[in-house]
DNA sequence: TATTTTAACTAATGTTATTAGTTTTGTAAA
DNA sequence: TTTACAAAACTAATAACATTAGTTAAAATA
């Protein structure tokens, strides 16, 4: 049963071969031999090597905004904020091409590949809401939670964590610590609590 | 005056190049047309284009690692670690070729590679000493603050943060949280504060 | 059935990194 | 000063890659 040539099968390979050999791997030659086809052959579907990077990013985006919603779902403040932590390093554990995908082949000045970044965005500003922080400081805060998300994950992406000390534990009390101290903040809110619209932090 | 082709003269231009053209721009025949010599001449004094790249990855480590160090002499506790924190941000700012080299070139595997990772990690636990945190307890938070510099400084490299609130300010208020929460942490310490010798994090 | 579009193909070009073998050049010994 | 050697440049060649142009076969449509 041969699978048809489509553009969804291209980025279907594609996964495969950065999960699987790493982003490197990602070469059309690669692909087009996976597919059973030749190089340029591929052209009819997507117009080159660029272009298949940022489609697998994008995916790769849309994959990582689902589960980063789906592990928010049924639960509300600390617990939710941690769960999205947790999330993003499941994914990447998942999915290290993937996450490397989204790492490497940015060009974040396409818009729809904004779209999605903001997206994550607006999905933590909503749990932060029942806080009650000024927009600025809600801003403040996510950019803090991203960071720390985003950082735990290429950290040990990289390799960056070789301790006997599982990284789990350092994960929560991160988060936990992170949390705890945003509280704190909360009973002691400083003064540039001025209003903002956009929030594609 | 020519310059005397060395090591370090294939390393300055490197830095150049990546710095100036984008981590991508990293090529023999690039180098090689910088240093007017023919491509494979390189290879009298490096071993190929992967040498290099780690080569070039372990230099931006060490450049990193003395700012980082700079950045907290003179400097305690809270002060010195939100130093840190921007001294990330900064060199990330300053080089960000080298940055890139970084993130992509790792081999965390490397002896060499992986001890500077390291030295890091040494220096933000010699600012947490007065806080007289239990070894593992230690370990969390260098793990957090790390990967909340290392957060911050790759979203932003990406380009990451558009919004017209200050990502400095975002950063500020980032550390401030988080050594918040530590302090509420350290008057109500964990249970686990076993002794550990390990502080390769 | 005839026509048009889709999607494969072959052929060719230019850019890489890399290896092998050769020549030049500078330095140190005779 | 001449000779010997090693360092560091070179030329030539190969293999993997992306990309473009032009061609052909098959499928969809009119």
């Amino acid at each position: 049963m041969k699978e048809k040539i489509t553009k969804q099968a291209i980025l279907s390979v594609s996964r495969d071969i950065v999960n699987q050999e790493g982003y490197d791997a990602l070469t059309l030659a690669r692909v087009a031999k996976a597919l059973k086809i030749k190089t340029p052959s591929l052209y009819n579907h997507i117009s080159g090597l660029k272009d298949l990077r940022k489609e697998l990013a994008l995916d790769a985006l849309k994959q990582l905004n689902y589960e980063v919603t789906q592990s928010a779902v049924g639960r509300s403040g600390d617990g939710a904020l941690k769960a999205i932590g947790f999330a993003f390093i499941h994914f990447m554990r998942e999915n290290p091409g993937l996450y490397a995908a989204t790492l490497i082949a940015p060009d974040l000045q396409d818009p729809d590949i904004d779209q999605e970044s903001s997206a994550i965005v607006a999905i933590i500003i909503k749990v932060l809401e029942p806080y009650h922080f000024g927009n600025v400081r809600a801003i403040h805060f996510v950019r803090g939670l991203r960071a720390l998300a985003h950082g735990f994950s290429t950290l040990e992406y990289q390799g960056g964590f070789q301790i006997e000390v599982p990284l789990d534990d350092s994960i929560s009390v991160a988060f936990d610590t992170f949390i705890k101290g945003l509280m704190a903040m909360n009973e002691a809110p400083g003064k540039e609590n001025q209003k903002t619209e956009n929030h594609s932090a």
